[in-house]
RNA sequence: GGGCCUGUAGCUCAAUGGUUAGAGCAGGGCGCUCAUAACGCCUUGGUUGGGGGUUCGAGUCCCUCCGGGCCUACCA
């Protein structure tokens, strides 16, 4: 038995997140914690929100709320809709969390005492109306290369050009349109990692079997230019994790914050401490998955992203833990995922465009959209969500293939021997032939899985479930039944069983369909299937079962249309 | 501007430099009737974005052009 750590992205906290989101690391991760835990590992599956920083701020601001209140109110949110798509998360957290205050206070302090934190004097932008300083891109103005009128302080949209605040014309902040900005100086500490970047080189050298999309973007950074910057590790809000307090050494950073990249990765390990503290356990109990001296030695610790977060979990948190000097766990594999576009286009949480995650749970249960968004995982490229795809592979896939499969076989039972596994008759050659099929699809799908391939698992899975159909249609025990009633018992037999290890080994992609599936079948037999032929005689003659109500209803053409165009603009 | 990824059948995607480029869906034909008009079998369909090169051999490696995407360090 393995021990797993499994971390996903965590989420921002200002608003609900779309299935862009949501496929790119929470839904994988899932997966993949799903799948351990049914191989009998043991896995601990931690996520999150992510709260501070500036947008949090100005969302509070907008919805008129203490930022504190709307944190808690959006992370409420989210954990509920977490847990509508089956979200197996060990512990959501919240990086706001007193734990990961003091954890990331004390990451602070060691990289201080090992002198890898610089101060550092810096002239920013300050809104005096909005009374805060202001992100570069939080300023527009006009564009001094192109004209544009709504160009932002560090690059404009409209010619791409990289700017500098200070070039615009006419600037004025985007939050409050106040042209009153002032330079002013205000002091930060920066991590120095520059010092860090041979040890950083080293490491992800080492690391030869990662995808190419996660190397490739930390050996950028690494690599290009000067190489690797030392990065400011705090700001001037008043939302965050304070970057002053006892013990701290430096003086001067009263009223700022840690930045919102520093603390959010250290919220990975604040929040499996959460989970101790929520499960009334003592700190030896999550010590021994992050620290090496405690117990963490054999632990594979996974984590799954976007790819626009590989260079912060393949270089700014690596050096926080490596700048520590204290043995925490480094991550073992990075898992990035590439976009999914929305019909054409990107997903839009400004403009409303696509499907957000409330809304999908509103139209369709979890197991549909899991399905499609883990079969089309954006792995190698950006991908499209199209609503004709997604209303035909689930039509296929689920209802067609898996669905009508379960319905055939109970329903024929039901009706030639009563809702009971019946008994007698031998099995064929035919039988033998989708055992030894089973073996080899079954032992390629876990290989699919162990090697996070997800839409190669997937395709592995769904062709185990046309085997079944495939079986039943060449023995066809409805022909049979009528001179030789036994042999068409021995086919119905393995039928049935076919369901219940379908429910086993698709318990990872379609959680509540797997459930639905084994209580029809009477049983919790959820063991992992070692020889096929044994799994497939789990059920014996006698065992009652129910027969379920539709499995997956199809999706007709017009409610199609209905969603295509009632996501296709500004959400309202 | 720079870096990386990407372009394969109508659609979504596969193919350690090595037979005749494969699947699923859609399309066509046949079969079956247990089932959610479902299932099974057979089948049409490709100058692998264009051009050049390396090689006994290129979808794959190199150059170039065209198209799409991401990142580019103060959004997260």
């Amino acid at each position: 038995m393995a021990r797993i750590l499994i971390t996903s992205a965590i989420p921002y906290i200002n608003g609900i997140k779309h299935l862009g989101n949501l496929v790119g690391s929470q839904l994988p991760a899932d997966l993949y914690a799903r799948y351990n835990r049914m191989r009998g590992h043991e896995v601990m599956f931690i996520c999150a929100t992510d709260e501070h920083g500036t947008p949090a701020e100005l969302a509070a601001a907008k919805a008129g709320k203490p930022v504190a209140e709307y944190c808690a109110e959006m992370h409420g949110i989210q954990a509920e809709i977490a847990r509508g798509f089956r979200l197996s998360f060990d512990h959501f957290g919240r990086s706001s969390s007193e734990r990961n205050h003091r954890l990331t206070q004390h990451m602070a302090r060691k990289l201080g005492e090992n002198g890898l934190i610089a101060e550092v004097v810096e002239k920013q932008v300050f809104s005096v109306a909005d009374n805060r300083f202001l992100p570069d891109r939080y300023i527009e103005g006009t564009c001094p290369n192109c004209g544009y009128e709504k160009a932002r302080g560090d690059q404009c949209e409209n010619c791409t050009k990289q700017l500098d605040p200070t070039d615009l014309i006419n600037p004025r902040s985007a939050v409050s349109g106040s042209t009153e900005l002032e330079v002013r100086e205000t002091k930060h500490l920066y991590l120095r990692q520059r010092t860090l970047k041979e040890k950083l080189g080293e490491w992800i050298d080492s690391k030869t079997d990662w995808p190419v999309l996660t190397t490739s973007i930390a050996k950028k950074w690494l690599n290009d230019g000067e190489g690797l910057q030392d990065r400011g590790i705090t700001r001037d809000l008043s939302w965050g994790v304070p970057a002053q307090f006892e013990g701290a050494p430096w003086t001067g950073m009263e009223g700022k914050v840690f930045y919102v990249w520093f603390d959010a990765p250290i919220e990975y390990i604040a929040g499996t401490a959460e989970w101790a503290d929520a499960n009334g356990l003592d700190d030896t109990a999550w010590e021994r998955w992050w620290r090496t001296d405690k117990g963490a030695d054999d632990v594979t610790y996974v984590q799954f992203m976007g790819k626009d977060n590989v260079p912060f979990h393949t270089l700014s948190f690596p050096a926080t833990i490596i700048g520590s000097e204290e043995p925490w766990k480094l991550v073992d594999y990075i898992k990035s995922f590439n976009y999914l576009n929305y019909d054409g286009g990107q997903f839009s949480t400004s403009q409303g465009r696509g499907v957000f995650m409330d809304q999908a749970l509103s139209i369709l249960p979890a197991d549909y959209w899991r399905w499609w968004l883990l079969s089309h995982a954006p792995e190698n490229s950006d991908s499209e969500f199209t609503w004709e795809n997604f209303q035909a592979s689930v039509n296929k896939d689920l209802a067609d293939v898996l669905g009508n499969f379960v319905s055939r076989v109970t329903k024929f039972c039901r009706s030639k021997f009563g809702e009971v596994i019946p008994e007698g008759g031998q099995t064929d050659e035919r039988a033998a032939t989708l055992v030894e099929e089973l073996e080899t699809r079954v032992r390629a799908y876990e290989g699919h899985m162990e090697a996070m391939e997800i839409r190669k698992a997937a395709g592995e899975l769904r062709a185990i479930w046309v085997a079944g159909n495939e079986y039943l249609q060449s023995a066809a025990p409805w022909a049979v039944f009528k001179d030789d009633p036994e042999r068409a018992a021995a086919m119905v037999r393995l039928g049935l069983n076919l369901v219940r290890l379908y429910a086993v080994l698709s318990e990872p992609f379609i959680p509540d369909a797997s459930a639905r599936m084994l209580a029809a079948m009477g049983t919790e037999d959820r063991t992992w299937p070692g020889a096929i032929a044994e799994a497939l005689a789990a059920l014996p003659a006698g065992h009652a079962f129910e027969t379920p109500e539709v499995l997956f209803r199809k999706i007709a053409d017009e409610e199609r249309e209905d969603w295509q165009g009632r996501f296709a603009g500004v959400r309202t």
